[in-house]
RNA sequence: GGGCAGGUUCCGGAGCGGUCAAACGGGGCAGACUGUAAAUCUGCUGGCUUACGCCUUCAAAGGUUCGAAUCCUUUCCUGCCCA
């Protein structure tokens, strides 16, 4: 493949590289050049949202460069500054250790393991002595410090930054560096950070690394970037029903952002939007659980929500033995959304969301009345919203 | 340190002695329609109760009053201006 061909592989999707040309450059180099990604092991859920650089990284993998996963086992004990508005707090050893290896895990279902570099900071950090941070850190000026959005921000809120956050794209930087890095590749967020490790490449007298910044991925809403906090993400742990059922959710316009930044492909305008989607979740699902899940998660989303089949659906099951003792269609809808998914509604909410709208439905009859007495048998479907259903053994 | 404006239910934002569980908008949830899309429409959105009603909420603590989110005092916090 030419260089050229690489180019537009590579710039595809990503919110600014830094520089295109001299990506081209590189690219005509002809030999394979070195990626590096880092990341912070700092909690050990991890969400689509990160696994965009990765798909990126995947990209540079498969047209023969050398991706190197940085793990920032020492820079995660300080916890990195950016978009923060507060101090993080630090993360022990062991902690560190433990979501790196989950994360790692993670990581290789999208890339190829046998053809990654794996390097610790804390392999050279941890050698350095004072003189030598102190060195480091003559290369860096405040001003440029603070010429960091978030930095800059906090100041003018009034809010504390502690010195040793400083330290942060110092280090981030230095990586670079101490990986010999052609590219690095992140978030948008991340820009700044690598653009300090060109500063001090350019100190060391290296070749500085091109900065390919790539969007933040929006969550399930379309609107707010994915985030734990928001509860608008798709964990990569999520089981292949959810997983697939929360990406058959999005809007035709975040289907083709999904496309692109997590499977690195484009979207066909032409096909069906909802035959696109299944596609997508299916592949998405496959990736993480396996083709054989990716499939029966399709299979089930099939049966459940296009046939409308609930009786031939995998549903979360209950035992009989369990139901409450004064059994009415209150107290089972109650039970149903407690046990099945630890969901606690108020009496209140149950009546006059769920019930009266006829939401709740005991094989497909309509339970409107909150005080009427039902009785389960083993087999029987009791659904309770569009997206929750249980069956009864 | 001085002056001014504020802190209301998930968010924004009305309310400024009783008719306030608190307008309106957003968000969320449920339903209809659909492709678990978008758009649209309907309902719900503190807790308990079939309901009448009761209980807990309007930064915190006291107080005035038959009655307070609304008035007074103190405390804490925020924004703006001056030094």
């Amino acid at each position: 493949m030419t260089p050229e061909e690489q180019l537009q592989i590579l710039t595809a999707g990503t919110a600014k590289v830094l520089s295109e040309k001299e990506l081209l450059e590189k690219l005509r180099l002809g030999r394979p050049l070195r990626i590096k990604f880092g990341v912070d092991p700092t909690a050990p859920d991890i969400h689509f949202g990160h696994t965009v650089p990765l798909e990126k990284l995947r990209q540079f993998q498969l047209l023969g460069h050398q991706a190197v996963l940085l793990i920032g086992d020492f820079t995660a004990t300080i916890g990195d500054p950016s978009g923060r508005s507060v101090t993080r707090p630090p993360l022990t050893r062991d902690e560190v250790l433990a979501n790196a290896e989950t994360y790692t895990d993670q990581a290789f279902k999208i890339l190829d393991k046998d053809k990654t570099e794996i390097v610790y900071n804390g392999d050279w950090f941890r050698k350095l002595a004072y003189e030598d941070i102190l060195r480091l850190n003559s290369r860096v000026t405040l001003q440029q410090m603070l010429q960091r959005e978030d930095f800059r921000n906090r100041i003018e809120a009034g809010q504390e930054i502690r010195l040793h956050e400083l330290q942060y794209p110092v280090m981030q930087g230095w990586d670079s560096v101490e990986i010999r890095a052609d590219v690095e590749i992140g978030g948008t967020d991340q820009l700044f950070n690598m653009l300090v490790g060109r500063d001090l490449q350019k100190e060391e007298g290296q070749a500085q690394q091109v900065v390919v910044a790539l969007p933040l991925l929006e969550g399930l809403d379309g609107v707010k970037k994915m985030s734990k906090s928001y509860g608008n993400y798709v964990g990569v742990n999520d089981a292949p029903n959810d997983m697939f059922g929360k990406l058959m959710s999005v809007s035709d316009i975040l289907m083709a952002r999904y496309y692109q930044l997590l499977l690195g492909e484009t979207l066909d305008p032409a096909g069906h939007p909802m035959e696109a989607k299944k596609a997508l979740a299916e592949k998405l699902t496959s990736r993480y659980h396996g083709a054989e899940a990716g499939s029966a998660a399709r299979e089930d989303w099939d049966t459940r929500f296009s046939k409308k089949d609930l009786a031939a659906a995998e549903l979360p099951e209950l035992p009989l033995a369990d139901l409450p003792a004064d059994l009415n269609v209150l107290s089972l809808t109650a039970y149903g959304f407690k046990a099945a998914f630890a969901l606690e509604k108020s009496n209140g909410e149950l009546r006059k969301q769920f019930i009266t709208t006829g939401s709740v439905q005991l094989n497909g009859e309509k339970l409107t009345d909150p005080n009427a007495a039902v009785s389960i048998a083993a087999g029987d479907v009791l659904k309770l919203s569009k997206k929750h259903a249980v069956r009864f053994i």
